[in-house]
DNA sequence: CTGAAAGCGCTTACAG
DNA sequence: CTGAAAGCGCTTACAG
């Protein structure tokens, strides 16, 4: 990285001159025009870009707020994930914490890639949200220098916050059971993080322990498209299917023309509910509209705030975890949940 | 800010001692126990937090990349601005680019209070994301200390990056005219920038030009349902209604429904066509499929950051601003543009 | 018109 | 077990 010094040392000139120049006083300090554009040569030249941390050192004094870095995956959960930081942010102005959010996105796996540590030390605390089976692993083998929460990831080493992915599997299938269904089936894209199969396996220990057929599971990748193909595709193949759990919103928003095109009705011959994950509300007036198990996001970015005050503020405190519980949204895909002993077989 | 050196007076130690403690380094150099506990509860009660550019000076030496800073709006347009940061991203890993990318959010019309000068210093390049007329006066009226660009704005100070907002407008109307359609409407969510004014003149304007009646302009809030309610309302308020043009994605698809009910088929007794800013692809498999005009938002992102190189490493050079043409994506809710003379009466 | 020097808040090699 | 001192790269008040 090239210094100011060195710049001042090729332009044989001082530092300060460099400095004033690259800072566009040389009007207002009457640095001669030849040597300011030998010097702005020079630096372009080198490839000269000032080191923020020096800069800000000295310029900006302490920092106004205390900064928290958010690691993301800018993947198809990036819908998701909008929600959560506008949870986040809503949650910082209305408590007027002194807060700044910041965020960088990460690929799934590569964790460990993402966080340099200059980084790490240019936040005062950290946020990780759905890090994977292998960024896990890195977490729990590292050391940071600051505060880090997880995100929808159970961990005894971090504190974390977690949508209770067991309810979101297991709720479905009661109110299927409810409903007397008896063939379900669950349309997925890949797992993305390990909620997801607890959702899954729930969701298929549920319906058998209710005395339902074993869930057919569909796999999809994340487009609507390829939702609405697997759709059909279970449809043929079991044309007996009665009731469907999509692991994603928009994985039932992309199916619903599948169901028109077969002549389906709900929720006579078919029901239908999804985890309530998208922001968008196409679910609330969709034909028909889709019943989902809502996703508090908002709740979460609040939590995870809590979390982290403690944290920056008491930094002998011990990790804690919390679970995040989820409600029912009845619409037209599948009615309200009526427990009846006689339905559950 | 309490600093470290406030910590060692209050403590009776040497700012050395402090750092060390709080670097979590005591076992290491055998700071005794006493010692270390009275000087974290020190800080704590202080409520130390640490000066991130003087540990990143010391500390992390020079930055490993170039940082961009992404002033962006969380509202309704967060689902666009999903696809435009993907794009940043993508662009910068393909091309091996030295960049590093934060995301900071701002309220519409109060960039101002989000640019403070500390975040500007802490990164090499900004980039403002669809400004509002007031955050532009705030723009205009300001010199920053670093490189900025725009996006979706024109302005002539600042070098920027804009979407074909008036082919965005009339291609709409064209393609209806071709197709001999003469009662058009418009239904949009409040304008948040002004591009989306420029998209509804050109729409209105076009209409006219090419002897249809005067554009029907019906205005919802950003949700699907207000959308849905607001078609009904057109629906039975203009039944002579032909075409509609939707400013947003997710509002055609939140209308769907209306026609729907009303047993409106397409494209005979109706055409649609909406703008395509959405990342989701339900449009590709929605009840009809959606016809749309679609954002090159990858291609502006690349253009954003082609212009960024520019500036940074020649800071001389003078603002530009690049066009990014749109195309129409012709799918079951309205044909192909089919031209005919004689359809343009 | 230009430069020497102090200092921002921290970390760390070195000395004791 | 602890501290004095140097130095990270910059900016700026001051001196000339």
């Amino acid at each position: 990285m090239v210094t100011i010094k060195e710049i001042a040392q090729a332009a044989n000139v001082s530092p300060t001159t460099v400095s004033l120049i690259l800072n566009r006083k040389s009007k207002e300090r009457k640095i001669s025009p030849l040597t300011e554009k030998r010097v702005l040569e020079i630096a372009e030249r080198m490839g000269y870009l000032p080191n923020l941390q020096a800069v800000g050192l000295k310029k900006a004094g302490s920092l106004f707020a205390h900064r928290i870095l958010i690691f993301w995956v800018a993947d198809s959960r990036a819908q998701v994930m909008m929600r959560f930081f506008r949870g986040i942010e809503e949650n910082i102005e209305n408590n007027h914490l002194p807060y700044e959010v910041l965020l960088q996105s990460y690929r799934p796996g590569q964790l460990q890639h993402a966080m340099r540590n200059e980084l790490l030390l240019s936040c005062h605390g950290i946020i990780v949200c759905n890090p994977s089976e292998s960024d896990m692993e890195f977490l729990d083998g590292s050391n940071f220098p600051r505060p880090l929460i997880l995100y929808n990831r159970y961990s005894d080493k971090y504190s974390c916050v977690v949508m209770d992915d067991r309810t979101i599997g297991s709720l479905p299938a009661e109110i299927f059971a409810s409903h007397g269904r008896k063939h379900p089936a669950l349309i997925t894209s890949p797992p993305t993080f390990n909620g997801m199969n607890i959702r899954q396996n729930l969701f298929a220990y549920t319906c058998q322990s209710l005395g339902m057929r074993e869930a057919e599971i569909y796999r999809t990748d994340s487009s609507p498209r390829s939702s609405y193909e697997a759709t059909l595709r279970l449809l043929q193949e079991r044309p007996e299917t009665d009731c469907i759990f999509y692991l994603r919103e928009e994985l039932a928003l992309g199916a619903l023309r599948a169901f028109l095109e077969k002549g389906i009705r709900f929720p006579n011959d078919m029901e239908l509910i999804a985890v309530g994950d998208s922001s968008l509300g196409i679910s609330e007036v969709s034909s028909p509209t889709l019943s989902v198990v809502h996703l508090p996001l908002e709740q979460a970015a609040s939590k995870i705030i809590g979390l982290f005050n403690r944290h920056l503020y008491t930094p002998s405190c011990p990790p804690a975890s919390t679970v995040v519980s989820v409600n029912y949204v009845p619409r037209e895909s599948c009615p309200a949940y009526t427990p009846h002993e006689d339905c559950i077989t």
